[in-house]
DNA sequence: CGATTTTACGAAAACGTTTTCGATTTATAT
DNA sequence: ATATAAATCGAAAACGTTTTCGTAAAATCG
């Protein structure tokens, strides 16, 4: 019933514990006839290292931690499945915890995983998170961490991001070029990078192109789990507040079907009264009605750099060699559907 | 920089090990004095126990691996929730394998899991699964497992599912009594034990309600990562075939949101010319045009309620208790929504 | 005050592996 | 033949903890 061990092969073919642990390993030093030996009678007895001997005595663990704000989320999703298939490849497994955009159960977390001795960690940080010391904690821990899309530029560490001042310049710019003249921003958080960095690109693509910006049309959802909620609220402000509004930039794909939603219902055409972009390309907002334009997030692939990154510090570390944080950035691409495809194109 | 461990503790302190490592947990021989000295240094000293040697010592890793089909998924990252909610409880932790739907693989997610043993197995089957050898390998291993959803009754584990056949007779009840007279079905693939019973279940509320059960209205799908076209394909493939079907029960909600779009497409009025009743209740289901009426599948209780069951077992084990084997069933609930709400009621 | 119990501590084994280094044997070269 | 190199093996330490058991000192008892 007892797991079988080196000692037990050992006392079957009559030799050392050392030379049965070399045998498997393929070390030079070992006859071509006892390598032979010990790899069958392990075969035989079905032989499995005891993971928790080894990790020990290698003091890794082969197994990687990340943190994320929520697993049932469409971005994240493909997130983790990027992350696991990439560690898999690898030999690594992965632990996955969730912050709930909580600040305090982020560092929780990061706790846990320390004191598990993952290899690394892979997060992506909670909107509630004020500040970085307990990042530093996991690099005093001389533990590999790799940032990615909620980033925080001040640690000093790996990180996968994309361009999201870039990305929302791309959709506001998109809703100009299709003729809108007054365009509103439904923008997250006040604190997360994210968003900040979507709501300059909204900002600059108005004063590049001699559209007043106005405060008033920018409304802040917070996008958790209410978003869906939070989006059909702020269209209704917003159809109350501004009822000359044609085209607005929502901050996240979830808030933008929320008011979508709305539209629908208060009878609101969707492009024709107002155009509507998202941001993220969940699956959803290529089925709902009217399809949703959005910005493509590559989930998966951020999911697959970042494992990449974070293997590649592993290696490093094990070798020591010097360090080197690299910052890649994802390619994003807008996507247009029927929320801002015009049947009457303006001007022209 | 290297980690503090118990022997510094005591060498600072002047103690033994021992003493160190007893007045950490707590011991009773431990003196008052002694115990707090030891805290207040562990805590200056940020003394964090080597997970490894702890294992190693107590074979135990305080950590669960579950082997899901997808993680990209409504109903299975709200599982995976669950679970690491109810895991983190109890202080485990979570490590998240995917098997693709197929066999070979799954049988590979094992051996990973196994070999790092882990304190115990959460398992939904993958529709490739054709025998359940793999699963008595668990078994042998002394390994706790625990099937959920998609499971192998053959298995000698505790089980969480839900009435498939029940749920699946209700969807279609629910058909029949808004006035559908020819009601089709999209089933699933054919091996898994889930879209057998709710195939049977519609079924049979045909043949209880003097419906003629017709082969021909049955739809196979393999509800992949492709589900979405499928659904279109299918809804396609039915109106060429029987141009008079006014009701499906579909096997899953992203399957019933295809055939909606084709149906929107071809003009086809939902839910007046076909009332449409999909199974699972994603969050999309909510949102799309018309909302889709659905099974609720209640995927966080499903992932809380297993762990719960694997938790009882590991204790069991440990304190050498008879391991008792239960199967809990969760209940479901049809949500009607305006996919199946006729404007025009049939009858009375 | 001697005997006994209680209190407080530590030595040492064990968990199963990896790896260094030395030892022995065998093969090769001079 | 002897000296040297190559091939093959094993003893033992180490990783850091937990836990059993023994022992010494202190406290309690008659």
């Amino acid at each position: 019933m007892k797991p079988v061990t080196l000692k037990e092969i050992a006392e079957i073919l009559d030799i050392s514990i050392t030379t049965v642990s070399k045998a498997l390993k393929d070390y030079p030093d070992v006859s071509k006839k006892t390598k032979r030996l010990v790899k069958e009678t392990a075969a035989t007895l079905n032989y499995k290292p005891n993971a928790f001997a080894v990790n020990l005595r290698t003091s890794e663990s082969k197994t990687i931690g990340i943190i994320i704000p929520e697993v049932v989320h469409h971005f994240f999703s493909n997130v983790i499945k990027g992350i696991i298939a990439q560690a898999e490849k690898k030999g690594y497994l992965v632990i996955i915890l969730q912050s709930n955009e909580s600040f305090e159960l982020e560092k929780k977390q990061i706790d846990l995983l320390l004191s598990k001795r993952v290899d690394g960690i892979l997060m992506s940080l909670a909107n509630g998170t004020v500040n970085f010391n307990h990042l530093n904690e996991i690099i005093e821990a001389d533990t590999p961490l790799v940032l990615f899309d909620k980033i925080a530029k001040v640690v000093k560490c790996s990180k996968v991001i994309i361009d999201d001042r870039k990305a929302a310049y791309t959709a506001t710019k998109h809703l100009i070029d299709i003729g809108c003249k007054k365009i509103a921003h439904f923008r997250g958080p006040l604190l997360p990078q994210n968003s900040i960095d979507r709501f300059l690109g909204y900002k600059q693509a108005l004063t590049d192109h001699n559209r007043p910006y106005d405060p008033s049309l920018v409304y802040i959802c917070n996008c958790s789990d209410k978003s869906f909620d939070e989006g059909k609220e702020s269209a209704r402000k917003l159809l109350k507040d501004h009822n000359d509004v044609d085209g607005i930039f929502i901050n996240t794909d979830l808030v933008a079907i929320g008011a979508l939603t709305e539209f629908n219902k208060q009878g609101i055409k969707v492009p024709d009264d107002i155009a509507v972009v998202g941001f993220s390309n969940w699956f959803m907002s290529s089925v709902i009605s009217p399809t949703l334009s959005t910005i493509d997030q590559p989930g998966y692939d951020m999911g697959k750099t970042s494992f990449k990154l974070l293997y590649k510090e592993i290696k490093q570390r094990k070798k020591k060699e010097p360090i080197t944080f690299k910052t890649v950035e994802l390619p994003t691409e807008l996507v247009v559907r029927e929320s801002s495809t015009k049947s009457i194109i303006v001007g022209n």
